[in-house]
Parts: C-alpha cells; sequence; structure tokens
RNA sequence: GUGCGAGUAGUUCAGUUGGUUAGAAUAUCAGAUUGUGGUCCUGAGGGUCGUGGGUUCAAAUCCCAUCUCGCACC
C-alpha cells in the first residue's frame, strides 16, 4: 500500500491524498461502506461503482469466519472474488464486535472467548489467529485485534485495556510479518489507537501505535456515547500525534458532521453504519438537512428524493412513492434509502477533498455544518 | 318465528365475586440508531364498552327491552 498525501490545509488539519492498493485507488479524505458479511446491506455492486461511486468497502471478520467460513472464502480465492467486488476491501478485526456481544464473551491476556450469536457456539479469537483469519479472507487493510473500551471507562480499566490492546499489537504485527497474504497480493495491517476518553492514554496509544511503523492507523474506542465535543478533542489529539505521511482511519464514525469535524481535524478514512442502518430506519441525509420519510408530512409530497443528489434514484423516485414503500415496508424501500445514503456521504467527501485541494475547506464546512443538523 | 352464542381502541382480543382514570397485542403517529441483524428500544394519540332504560353508593360486568352478526331448529 503506498499513501501519498496531496494537499494540506493552511487554516485546519484538512488533508487530501491518496491511497494505492492492489485492488486500485482510494482518494482521501474517503467514506466506506460497511458490509458485515461481504455485502452492503441492500446494495448491488453495480449500484456501489456507478451511483455510490464506492471505492473500499468493509467486510468483519467476526460475521465473515462465523458465517461462511473460512473454507468457502478460501475456496473463492479470497473475499473479493467471492463477494465480485474487486476493489479495494477493508476488514474490521472483530474487537468491537467482541465488545458489543457484551457479557456473552470472557476477555483474557491470551485472547477473547465468546458465542456465537448465530448458533452459540464457542470460539476464541487471539490477536494470532485474527490475523490469520483476516490473511484468508484476503481484504487490502486488515485491522489489528484491539479491545474497545466501553463509556463510560474507569481510568484504571481503560489503561489496563490498553496495556492489553498493546500486548495483543505485538503479537498481531509479529504474526502479520510472518505470514502473508494466500493470493498473491498485498495487505497491510492498520493498528488501533485506544485509552478512552483519557487524553494522557490516547497520546501513549499513539505514540506506541507509531511506534509500529505500520503503513497506515487508525483511531477507535470513540463514538461509543462520548459527548461530541470530547470525540473531536479526542480526535484532534491522537490526529496531532500519528504521522502525517500515513493515513488517518477515525473507526466507526459517523453522522455527515462528524465526518467533515473529523476531517478538519486530520482524519482520512471513515467507515460507519449510519447511512445505511439510519436509511433502513427511513432516515435520509442531504445537503439541506435529514429527513425521517415515514413521516407523515411526505404522504402528498410529490418532489423528487433529493434535488441536489447525485444518485438515479434522488431523482426517478418521489417522497410520497418512498414513504408508500417505508410504510408497506417493501425492500425497495431499503435499497432506495441505502443508495441515497451512501452516494450523499460519498459525495460529501468528494466536495470535501475538492474544497481541501481548492483552499477553502474550512469556509465550506462551517456552512455545510450548519446546513447537515436541520430537520426537514 | 323459536333457541343459543357473540357485540369493548382502526383490527384481533383480555377485563376477577359489580369497586380508583377500562388494558394488551397489532396498526397509526413520532423519537432513537455511530468499527450493522430490516431486529431491538422509547414515547404519544386513539373508547358513547352495539343502543335505550332499570337496579345499586358504584355497572363493560346484574335485570328488561331493542338492534346487528353467526349457528341450530321449525
Amino acid at each position: 500500500m503506498k499513501f501519498e498525501l496531496l494537499y494540506v490545509s493552511d487554516d485546519c488539519k484538512a488533508r487530501a491524498g491518496v491511497i494505492e492498493t492492489d485492488h486500485g485507488k482510494i482518494e482521501t479524505p474517503i467514506f466506506m461502506p460497511v458490509g458485515t458479511i461481504g455485502s452492503v446491506k441492500a446494495v448491488h455492486r453495480n449500484e456501489l461503482e456507478s451511483q455510490i461511486n464506492a471505492q473500499i468497502i468493509l467486510g468483519n471478520t467476526y460475521h465473515l469466519y462465523l458465517r461462511p467460513g473460512l473454507d468457502v472464502i478460501r475456496q473463492a480465492g479470497g473475499i473479493q472474488k467471492f463477494n465480485s467486488w474487486n476493489k479495494p476491501m477493508l476488514t474490521d478485526s472483530g474487537g468491537f464486535q467482541v465488545y458489543s456481544l457484551g457479557d456473552r464473551r470472557k476477555i483474557t491476556e491470551e485472547g477473547c472467548v465468546f458465542r456465537s450469536h448465530i448458533d452459540g457456539s464457542k470460539h476464541i479469537f487471539t490477536p494470532e489467529k485474527v490475523m490469520d483469519i483476516e490473511r484468508t479472507l484476503g481484504a487490502d487493510i486488515i485491522m489489528a485485534f484491539d479491545e474497545c473500551t466501553p463509556y463510560p471507562c474507569e481510568y484504571n480499566y481503560a489503561k489496563k485495556s490498553l496495556e492489553l490492546t498493546n500486548r495483543w499489537l505485538d503479537r498481531c504485527v509479529k504474526r502479520f510479518n510472518e505470514t502473508e497474504c494466500e493470493y498473491g497480493y498485498k495487505q497491510t495491517l492498520f493498528p488501533i489507537v485506544q485509552g478512552s476518553v483519557y487524553g494522557d492514554l490516547r497520546k501513549k496509544s499513539c505514540e506506541y501505535v507509531a511506534s509500529m511503523d505500520c503503513e497506515g492507523n487508525a483511531i477507535g474506542g470513540l463514538s461509543v456515547g462520548e459527548p461530541v465535543e470530547m470525540m473531536y478533542e479526542l480526535t484532534e489529539l491522537c490526529c496531532d500525534i500519528l504521522p502525517k505521511e500515513k493515513p488517518r482511519y477515525l473507526m466507526g464514525v459517523g453522522t455527515p458532521i462528524n465526518l467533515l469535524e473529523g476531517i478538519a481535524r486530520g482524519v482520512d478514512m471513515f467507515d460507519c453504519v449510519m447511512p445505511t442502518r439510519n436509511g433502513r430506519n427511513a432516515m435520509l441525509f442531504t445537503s439541506e438537512g435529514i429527513m425521517n420519510m415515514k413521516n407523515e408530512k411526505w404522504k402528498n409530497d410529490f418532489s423528487p428524493i433529493d434535488i441536489n443528489g447525485t444518485a438515479e434514484v434522488d431523482h426517478v423516485y418521489t417522497k410520497a412513492y418512498l414513504r408508500h414503500l417505508f410504510v408497506s415496508q417493501e425492500i425497495l424501500a431499503l435499497q432506495i434509502a441505502s443508495i441515497h445514503n451512501l452516494s450523499f456521504y460519498l459525495e460529501l467527501m468528494r466536495q470535501a477533498r475538492e474544497h481541501i485541494l481548492m483552499g477553502d475547506f474550512l469556509r465550506w464546512k462551517n456552512i455545510m455544518v450548519e446546513k447537515l443538523g436541520r430537520r426537514l
């Protein structure tokens, strides 16, 4: 993987760059649609390419390991062959799933024992095993196995958890370096910063992560319930320490406003379930604000879904029709909303990049933030 | 025509020996959703208890009449 930093704003920390992988280029800042089980829910690959202009999508180690299982992925020739997405992919390590499993799992020095949400079967993830799994899945970017702390989290627990995450990181890096991709192309490992909401822990974590000298770095453990201002401060703190010649990935974030604020603080990559999950629950993000398409107010509104939208669905379908589809629980509603939201997110990133390169990102961002939060 | 049964929220139904402001599910309306289960979650509105009388301090509940629907029998 290569990362070329093209431009850094003078009035804030926003950057524009290009990541190059064996499956193609990624222009940053970028939003990565989440496709947990190897599929961006409700979205066809043709739409991902032509409507949404997705450049990279996510898969999840935990889910893909449980189903369909590694044998199938290996026989297919890797995840991209399996799901017919021949562009870059990233796999999350399962650290966050482990966190969200709650009392169905137990964390030890060795790793994490958990029970499958599908059939209750017992499994263990260790840093070594997760690396092996991600090698078999074959994504271009793979994530280290970490422990994501909840919010709120006591200082002592956060400190101990971070120390464990660091030891796990050592083991991840070691195993990663001892192995290679099963399919002939290059993979790269991103370590993950933790440290909860404590500045000193975050600082230590960033320094440790940076010392691994990986090709890119991630910030985890945020957007788990802490106030947004706190999230912004911690993001900035991390970005200021993480090496500037490498991409920075803020995991699991967020709203369109979160993305712009993240970019302004030096983040290059984002992923979030919000555009797809909230889309399936009828929430549409637009450049003028947020719409709940189930609301009765759209019942007789025959204007296009989003007059400023870049996707075909924005113009060929009306608000009244989309509401009808949602109220009727028609599958097409989920598809339209997902395509719209993802195309909006990707277009927002494209515009952000354009403004960074033009040198007026900060001004543009402030205008957009004002509009994006409105309820329509 | 006679007998029996059923009428309670938009819908399907609870409702104790008569006892606070008649409940649930679902639907509707709205909220929530941040390294994904379309699940889950939160809140709100919604009732002439078929109708009219009567008994009682008090009736969805007991009595009478009546209307509607279903079933059975002439």
